[in-house]
DNA sequence: TAACAACCGGAATGCCCTATCCATTTCTCG
DNA sequence: CGAGAAATGGATAGGGCATTCCGGTTGTTA
């Protein structure tokens, strides 16, 4: 339906409008503020509103939300991905690790779109998609060393940092800026309980497949099901 | 468990005719399904639907969804006092306590309008407050008697268990049906970080009121959803 | 069984959302 | 400068939501 508007990377279609291509940079950043301050069920018309331009011109340059979505958080991705990358550069395995944890989490909590982002899947944005499934790779190679230095539990699977980031997720939606530093401490009684030896088994972790279908779940059409959201 | 009761508080104002005060049990019984199906973003139409009632019908009885939501959870939330009960009660008062997370934790996974409920407050649903308070102080005793048979760590503090339930909410929300027992996992790993001796410092927790706070933040008007929006 | 209040269901209201339409404005290039 | 294509913004469609209105139905009581 709308053929002409191409998207950020570099695989420029049509060379837009200068107009059109200032627009789009003020969209972006607009986006990135309000998705940050509402989490990503802010409305299409607040970011128009916060952006200075109509609703149509937000839509004729993002065609849906999703396409929106994307776009904002293509380059939080790579942070993300940024962060695996500087946390195996760590010379010390653990403190590699649990930096890497706190680095992402402080970013869900910075960012409630973000936060929204990383539990969730969106399998129409491939360029996000991309950047998500390279990170993980790395985070394997993460876990793995932290591991095999003997300071990071045995059963500690990939799958369990997906489960902090809803955990996450959960604790950042419900407190917000009532209890800004609430995560904080979540997230560090949880890296405690990482920490080898192990005090005890746990009950297995679900599938790749069943995550998979989890991230799905929360993503379709609207972007957000329910979710409380934060209020000026 | 309240027969005769209209919306307005108290007293059995006067005794419903025989068809009202059945719709009125099969409306709560249909509700409860529902939100524990969908969660409190389950629509009035939608419980209409299952009641098998007009939508009038379920205004006339429970004037707003928050009336509904006190009345279909005012016994979830006497399960909850009882898990507390319960838990004071076990011999071990670390098992105890361990016990009663889980409980509580699992009625969350089993009910999602009752993990929503959790994390939220409703200043005008009394009842459901008094005893979310009564359940509070019995859980401070549950603390200090397993802080003090030395099991469990000397800086828990009664509102980890609020974050607790906030984690545990996100994970019971993200995964839903699609990976059911993934918070299991998760609340194993922050059991075991609660276990004396702590393996480490924590970021102090969150101000009482701010915790207040953030519950009531979420849930004013239409239970769940939320207005970004504040610039003009 | 008749009559009336209590009760019912479904249409309607008003708000917010994503997404589209179209008349108007603005850039660009000859 | 002066088209015409590109881009714009406000109105609008179409759907979901909580809540209300109102004409018809049913339990109750005499």
């Amino acid at each position: 339906m709308n053929p002409g508007a191409q998207h950020s990377d570099d695989t420029a279609a049509q060379p837009l409008r200068s107009d059109a291509e200032r627009n789009r940079g003020r969209i972006i950043a607009a986006a990135r503020t309000v998705f940050g301050r509402d989490g990503l069920n802010a409305s299409m018309a607040s970011v128009a509103r916060e952006t200075g331009v109509g609703i149509a011109t937000l839509f004729r340059h993002f065609p849906t939300k999703e396409d929106l979505v994307a776009a904002v958080f293509s380059d939080r991705m790579d942070a993300y991905a940024d962060a695996v990358a500087v946390a195996l550069d760590d010379p010390d395995p653990w403190h590699g690790f649990t930096g890497y944890i706190e680095t992402v989490c402080a970013m869900q909590a910075a960012d409630y779109g973000f936060a929204d982002v990383l539990t969730m899947t969106f399998p129409t944005a491939k360029a996000l998609e991309k950047r998500r499934d390279e990170a993980y790779e790395a985070m394997v190679r993460l876990i793995n060393r932290a591991k095999a230095a003997g300071r990071l539990r045995e059963d500690f699977d990939p799958s369990d940092l997906v489960l902090i980031h809803m955990a996450n997720a959960g604790v950042v939606n419900a407190t917000g800026d009532a209890a800004p530093d609430a995560w904080r401490r979540v997230v560090a009684l949880l890296i405690q309980s990482f920490e080898a030896p192990a005090r005890g088994p746990l009950p297995p972790s679900p599938e790749h497949d069943a995550l998979y279908k989890a991230m799905l779940r929360a993503s379709p059409a609207g972007i957000t099901a329910a979710k409380p959201d934060k209020s000026g």
